[in-house]
DNA sequence: TAATAAATTTGTATCTATTACAATTACGTA
DNA sequence: TACGTAATTGTAATAGATACAAATTTATTA
């Protein structure tokens, strides 16, 4: 599991300075891989950092991917939602509960970013998007 | 090139009541397949339309939706933009510029939705990122 | 250690995309 | 033409995200 020392060691791996708040957020999303919009961050951790604040939290993150520490998936059309995960692997969003989850075995063709396309392009996210067991179900 | 009596009838084939406006939105989309924000439809519109209401524009791309006769593209977190070419290709967003284009001749093996996930999945997006040729240049 | 500079955090205000909703207008049918 | 239904409109409300200045913390230098 990981520790705040491991969030710390993180952090530096990526020339993030590492303050208290940033440590945390950083714990969070090694310790939750749910793709946390800021909300779900800032209210999970709130309780245990009263005087965090919430423009923190949104400066943390822009911080983290900046610096390739965190990915942003743009997978929900309400918020942006964050990756520690950087390596290819797909998304899929519950139309139903909003929730977000990794698909990973996909083929790593599905990964390459083509060619003589005229743009130069950085990066590719796959999304797919459907009704998830739970939501069937009920 | 597309005509009013055009878009009317493409409305129909998605059993949607052709209003003035709904007609005018279609005839807009079809001519302009630059993938458009809402905002960019209203003010492209307004002029020629000037009672248009942007809670018109809201209503009529949420009921093409429902309709299926245009498709969301979730890969600009700052706005919704749509396309009405449902048919399966890519795309790709300038970080600089904010423009969407069209990526075609994607494999198709790329739009296969994976079995075996555990999800019920009904779509899939293929979003690529980058710097458009315009913005390199400049 | 004390003083100072720099970086970080915080809270508030602001901006903007989207939706809610009630009032008005247009459309279709008897 | 008159009436009922559907569509449009404008305003208000909601919510995610950013701007910014004040306050706090951390780092640096004397």
């Amino acid at each position: 599991m990981y520790t705040s020392i491991q969030s710390h060691r993180y952090l530096l791996q990526f020339s993030i300075k590492p303050s208290v708040q940033r440590t945390a957020v950083m714990e969070y999303l090694l310790k939750n891989r749910t793709h946390p919009t800021i909300d779900e961050i800032y209210l999970a951790l709130s309780p245990s950092m009263p005087t965090l604040s919430k423009t923190t939290v949104y400066n943390t993150l822009n911080l983290f991917l900046e610096r390739g520490a965190v990915q942003q998936l743009v997978i929900d059309e309400k918020n942006a939602r964050y990756d520690v995960d950087t390596t290819s692997h797909g998304h899929f969003i519950c139309k139903n509960c909003g929730k977000v989850y990794d698909i990973f075995n996909l083929s790593p063709a599905l990964f390459e970013l083509p060619k003589n396309t005229g743009f130069n392009i950085h990066s590719v996210e796959i999304s797919y998007a459907g009704i998830c067991n739970e939501c069937r179900e009920s």
